[in-house]
DNA sequence: CTTCACAGGTCAACGGTGTTGTCATAAGGT
DNA sequence: ACCTTATGACAACACCGTTGACCTGTGAAG
């Protein structure tokens, strides 16, 4: 069975489920979308989604190699309907905010979704877009190629990664969420100050703020960081070079 | 089958396994977390952990009521370990990045504990003690009180974001992760300046740096705007600086 | 010592999962 | 109208988490 998978454009021999059904890459995705959105994360499985479809779960394997292939393929729609509904203006700091915010709430619009594939590179055609423009609002800027490569790294990431959190936090089951909230303010909000005089001094603003996203206070300290190195760029001395040079590492065991 | 777990603290009449393992708390956790560092997050199943304990994997739900029990005991242990190892110094900036540091690799150490507990809040002794250190190095800074929470907030749930971002990447099966490695190699290396100019541009950039985690350069991003809010405020205030508050920086006891 | 309740380990089963080897058939090109 | 073959269907495999019923060693009470 080398590949029972055959390229979305090659396709000509389209033939009706037992059902009625005329299965697509689209149709697939769409469903699996709206399965997320209205059962939940676990809800997507290949036998529901099959069942869901009108379909064998096993015919899913004509279009999609594995369950990997169709979260890609899902994640990347995701970022089509986001990058869709944004307009450049040619303000650097401006567009990115804006951007940052779509992708964050686009998260949180469909926050199971937003967690499956929010660590996924896709290579597929509107992620491909939406790195070409962010690349593109960075470098007319004045950000040095590295410079450009380094931010948008860090943008793309935190947005992502917080989209994620705050999605997950929201998924949460109702009981689940007013329990944590009630450990801010019972907990947290009634240290003494003996003990814990940090926590005791700002019990009403913890009490008060960690209840939102940290998501724009977070964007907005990249955004004032990008401003400061812009400037010391242009201060002509290429001012000193940040030392955030990726240390850390993605993937593999470290042994 | 009302409820089959005992709390730990009443726990007496121990009866080893058949294969003659004296079962505990201690000693699951202990080995789930061998289990997933030695052969990844997906060796971590019950079946398995019970294969490698020596025991049915039903004893276990004598312990945890289900795997997520299991996994937040095991989050737990990890925010000790995290902290047990933390030294502050008294330079803010360094202790944020250390911390910050040390968080995320403890988070890609055990990438299954870390996505299921980044986006809990447990009111739990480990916990509250990390809150209770972290505004204990931002207070006696100089950032008043609410920019204070404020950097908090953002700096936690950055670290907290990302370590889960970049568990979810290395939680992956190996042939995923290097068909992502190859994704950035084939597919953006190779994209036409005409169609893709700042991609193009970038290419060689973008191959070398997206495959590792941003996490430090985002970091260093938020600690930059920090640095900027604070000399601000400084400057404001007519520069009068805020002396350090003696002993309260530690929360809890420091083994 | 013996007795005895029961905590705690074990077994078997249920319903779920992703995936694949094999087969049947309708669609398209000739 | 034929033949190829793409594509859907079926059955099976090896896992998974979880639970109800059973059995037995343990620790305390008499």
């Amino acid at each position: 069975m080398t590949d029972r998978v055959v390229p979305a454009a090659a396709r000509q021999r389209r033939r009706p489920t037992k059902q009625g059904v005329m299965l697509s890459e689209e149709l697939i995705v769409e469903t699996a979308l709206r399965l997320i959105e209205e059962h939940g994360a676990d809800a997507l499985s290949v036998r529901r989604l099959g069942r869901a479809l009108g379909a064998d779960p096993s015919s899913l394997y004509r279009y999609f190699r594995h369950t990997d292939d169709l979260m890609l393929a899902i994640a990347d729609e995701l970022i089509g309907r986001t990058l869709r509904t944004w307009r450049p203006t040619g303000d650097w700091a401006a567009d990115l905010r804006d951007l940052g915010l779509r992708m964050h709430a686009g998260a949180l619009a469909h926050p199971r979704a937003a967690m499956l594939s929010a660590h996924r590179v896709t290579g597929r055609a509107h992620e491909i877009q939406a790195v070409e423009s962010i690349l593109g609002v960075l470098r007319p800027a004045g950000f040095p190629d590295q410079e450009a490569v380094r931010i948008y790294h860090a943008f793309v990431d935190q947005a992502l990664a917080f989209g994620a959190l705050d999605s997950a936090g929201s998924a949460l089951p109702r009981a689940a969420r007013e329990a944590e909230a009630e450990v801010w303010r019972s907990t947290y909000g009634r240290l003494p100050a003996e003990t814990h005089p940090h926590i005791a001094a700002t019990a009403p603003h913890l009490v008060a703020t960690m209840r939102s996203s940290s998501y724009p206070a977070a964007l907005e300290l990249l955004l004032t960081a990008a401003r400061t190195r812009l400037d010391h760029l242009r201060a002509g001395t290429g001012g000193r070079r940040p030392h955030w040079t990726g240390s850390g590492s993605r993937g593999g065991r470290t042994p």
